[in-house]
DNA sequence: ATAAGATACGGAGAACCTCTCCGTTTGGCT
DNA sequence: AGCCAAACGGAGAGGTTCTCCGTATCTTAT
C-alpha cells in the first residue's frame, strides 16, 4: 500500500522503466531551471542518459513532462492549503500573527471592511485573510520558480481536457485549494463575495507569466499585494 | 515632411524594399493571428512572397517583426491616451458618462474613497477614473488581440535594451501613457497614491498573457475590473 | 537455471525551424 | 544607356521535435 501515492507512475511497470522515468524528471527539473520553459527536450534526454525515444514514450509532449516536474510541488501546495484550512478560524487565538504573514492587515482593519463589530468575527476574518495571503504568496513563489512553464502547462492541460497521463489534474488541485481558502475568507467577510476563485488563480498565473518579462524582483510580490487588496473589497 | 511619421521605415529606402517590408508585415499580421505567437517566420516569408533572407534582413528576429506588427496599434493607443488626457478633468461636466465607460463607478462613490466632500473634486475624480478604466480596457483588448505576442515582445524589447531597429520603443510609449493617466487619477484622489504605473501595466500584461490559457471570454475583463478596484484604494 | 515473450530502450532519421551567406537581380542616378 | 549600391532569394548549417523499429533487457513460468 501507498506504493506511489498519487504521483501516478503506472503500477505494472518494469523496474528500468521506472528508474528512467525518474531520471528524466530529475534532468528535466535541472534543465528547465537552467534554460527556462523552452529548454530542449533532447538536452533533457541527453542529461538523463536516455535516448530521445525513451523520453517521448514516457512523456508524449513537453507539457506532460513539465507537469511531471511540478506535480510534487503542487502536492506540497495542496497540503499547505489543507493545513491552513484545518486550523479552525472561528476559535483561533491569533493564528494570523502566528503564521507571520507579512501582508495581512491587522484584524481591526479587515474587520472594518467586513463591517463587523464583533471582535471574534474580526479575528476570524483576519485569520482567514492571513491564510489566503500566505497561500497565494506560496503559490506565486512556486509559479515563479518554474518560470511559468508549469503554470502554463497546467492551465493548458485541463483546458484541452487532457490528463497528460499523469492521472492527476494539477490545475484542478490548485483551483480547488484556492477555492476553499477563498470561500472561507468570504464567509468570514475578509474577502469580497463576488470574486471567483478561478479568477484569482488566473490572475496570479498572469503575474507569474509576466514576471519573466521585466521589472524588478519584488514586482510580483507587489502585484499580488495589489490584487489581494482588490479582493478584500472596497 | 511627415513622410512616415514615427513609424520608422528608413527614409532612403528603395521602392521594392519598402513594398516587401509592407508585404511582410501584412503577412505577419495574418499568420500571427492564425497560428499564435510561435508561428513560423518561414511561413510568413512564404506568404509574403519573399525569401527567408529578405524577411530576416528587414527584421533581425521574431521580436522585431512582432513589434512592427503592433506598432501602429500602439500609436492608436497612445493617441487614445492623449485624447483622454486632453479633456481637462477639473472643468469637465460629465465626461465620465459621455465616455460611456461601463466599469466606472459613479462620482459619489469614487469621491467617497477620495475623502472629498467637494462635488467638483468628486466629478474630477470620477472623470479621471473613467479615463483610466477606459484606456486600460482598450489596452487589454489590444493585448488580447495579439494573443500576448506583441506584449511579450514589447516587454522584452526594452528589458534587453534593444530598440529593434524600429526607432520606437513601444513599451516605453505604453508605460508613459499609463503613467500619465494614473498620475492624474492619483492627483484627483481616484487612485491610490502608492500604485506604480509600471506595476499596473505589468499586471494587465499578465492578464493578457494568461487569457490564452483558459477560462471564459469575459474573464480578462473581470480580472481587469478586479485589479482596478484594487487601484482605487481601500 | 533457463528459455520465452512481453516490455522498454536508443538512435537513425524525417520534417521543420531559425538564421546566415553570398551569387544574382534590379531600381535609381547620372 | 550604363553603372553600382541596394536588395533579393534560396541553399544550407545547425538545432529541434517527434517517430519508427531493430535490439537489448527485464520478468515470469517452467
Amino acid at each position: 500500500m501507498a506504493k506511489t501515492g498519487r504521483t501516478a507512475t503506472p503500477a505494472g511497470q518494469r523496474a528500468d522503466a521506472r528508474l528512467n522515468r525518474e531520471r528524466i524528471v530529475a534532468a528535466a527539473r535541472e534543465v528547465f531551471a537552467e534554460d527556462g520553459p523552452d529548454a530542449s527536450l533532447n538536452e533533457i534526454a541527453r542529461r538523463a542518459g536516455v535516448g530521445p525515444g525513451t523520453l517521448y514514450r514516457h512523456f508524449p509532449n513537453r507539457r506532460a513532462l513539465a507537469a511531471a516536474v511540478v506535480v510534487e510541488r503542487v502536492e506540497i501546495l495542496v497540503a499547505h492549503a489543507d493545513r491552513l484550512l484545518a486550523t479552525d478560524v472561528t476559535d483561533v487565538t491569533d493564528a494570523a500573527h502566528a503564521r507571520g504573514s507579512v501582508h495581512a492587515p491587522d484584524a481591526a482593519h479587515v474587520a472594518a471592511h467586513a463591517g463587523a463589530a464583533d471582535p471574534a468575527a474580526a479575528a476570524a476574518a483576519a485569520a482567514a485573510d492571513a491564510a489566503l495571503v500566505e497561500w497565494f504568496r506560496a503559490f506565486l513563489a512556486h509559479a515563479r520558480l518554474h518560470q511559468g512553464t508549469a503554470v502554463a502547462a497546467m492551465a493548458e492541460e485541463s483546458a484541452d481536457g487532457e490528463a497528460d497521463g499523469l492521472g492527476v489534474d494539477c490545475h484542478r488541485l490548485i483551483t480547488d485549494a484556492a477555492a476553499a481558502l477563498l470561500a472561507r475568507a468570504q464567509r468570514t467577510g475578509a474577502a469580497r463575495p463576488d470574486v471567483a476563485s478561478d479568477d484569482l488563480v488566473q490572475l496570479v498565473v498572469g503575474i507569474a507569466l509576466s514576471a519573466g518579462l521585466g521589472g524588478d524582483d519584488e514586482q510580483p510580490e507587489r502585484l499580488l499585494a495589489l490584487v489581494l487588496d482588490g479582493v478584500r473589497g472596497r
